[in-house]
DNA sequence: ATTATATATGAACAGTTGTTAATATAAGCT
DNA sequence: AGCTTATATTAACAACTGTTCATATATAAT
């Protein structure tokens, strides 16, 4: 069966191209990452490549798109459980996104975010929309229940998240800066917690 | 005099290519701005460039270096002043952040900032030093004043003035990218306000 | 075994890159 | 005036860019 072909050793290297193309691109960016760069670090010609790909942008947004498929899953009813005892609510969160800052996957995904967000236009709209708009949604609505339940002071549930999610994306940026040259996190690898017990002392009742 | 030539025309060459490569590289980074589109927005011919610089590299440092001269200057007399009343410290940080961030040269040079930091080495220490540590220790020094004069609650200095920094950066990277595509800041323009008053709300005593 | 399909290769294209060399121009100094 | 210096131009270089071509190879389907 073609099909059975194209599921094998055909999308083994087109996945080899868009693994290779996620590493290259965060280390040197869309312009430095250079089909020819991209197709000898996979073991091919560059010519190879356009059986995949129909040119160069197509392989830089199917890794785009890549950095929004967040692992980070909360249902519904998760939140509305968690948000009822308060801070464990925001542990969760807190734990996962400092799990995405460490995790090598998502630490290339987010630099070639920052190196292309000033230069894409669709990256822009993604990053507010997936990167703060959902983390904001979700955090409101934890922080909304708390205010039904009295566990922290009445305010702008948006407002409260956006202070929130504000601190833990720098703590995110550095560590993902130091990282990058290889330097120690140690000073800023408890910064979560930190910055988890400082908020929480100050909005909860 | 051949100092006189060099201080009129000369210079004067050399501070339109300072400022539109300033401009080029902030709009398509530093691979994007090549040394001939520069030279023709300059209206001389690539060569001509290398009259005033050795080589593009050397441009663009020039241009970084005054990412870091921030017009940002309060004295140590003032901070003490400022301090001791407590909110109007902050209150003058978060004018003085809110003017910059608005400010259409320090705009060029803060997108540049974030599209050559994962690139760039050097950029990204100075961007730690200048950016984050200048910060982090101004603010930090008026949080102890004002502990000491018991207007805030008891806490680290320097874990503070990480939260409160943090959140300003954020702001600042929302508006950044929203003037880029000319969208309106309208939903962010108080955010700092609001900011402002949320962290003192929480923090005094 | 033959045919079809997917995927590889090597070579070439036209355009862009950073940089340099030879040369012209214009202004300042003696 | 003539000489020096700063700064401009034109032309070219070697290297690199994204992409396409004709062609080879290997695997799967008939």
């Amino acid at each position: 069966m073609s099909q059975n072909k194209e599921q094998n050793k055909g999308s083994q290297t087109k996945q080899k191209i868009l693994k290779v193309a996620t590493t290259l691109f965060s280390q040197l960016g869309y312009k430095g990452a250079s089909v020819r760069k991209i197709a000898k670090e996979v073991g091919i010609r560059e010519s190879a490549l356009y059986n995949h790909f129909k040119n160069k942008e197509e392989i830089f947004l199917e890794v785009a798109r890549g950095i929004f498929t967040s692992p980070f899953t909360i249902t519904h009813d998760e939140i509305q459980e968690l948000a009822k005892r308060g801070k464990p609510f925001l542990q969760k969160f807190t734990m996962q996104y400092k799990m995405l800052t460490f995790d090598k996957s998502n630490e290339s995904m987010f630099r070639l975010l920052m190196i292309e967000l000033m230069q894409n236009k669709e990256l822009r709209e993604q990053f507010m929309h997936e990167f703060h708009d959902k983390n904001i949604k979700l955090l409101s609505e934890g922080f909304f229940i708390m205010m039904q339940n009295n566990l922290i002071k009445s305010n702008d549930p948006m407002m409260i998240a956006y202070e929130f999610i504000s601190t833990m994306f720098y703590i995110r940026l550095q560590i993902t800066l130091l990282r990058f040259d290889a330097k120690s996190t140690n000073a800023l690898s408890t910064q979560f917690e930190k910055h988890l017990d400082f908020f929480w002392e100050n909005i909860k009742l």
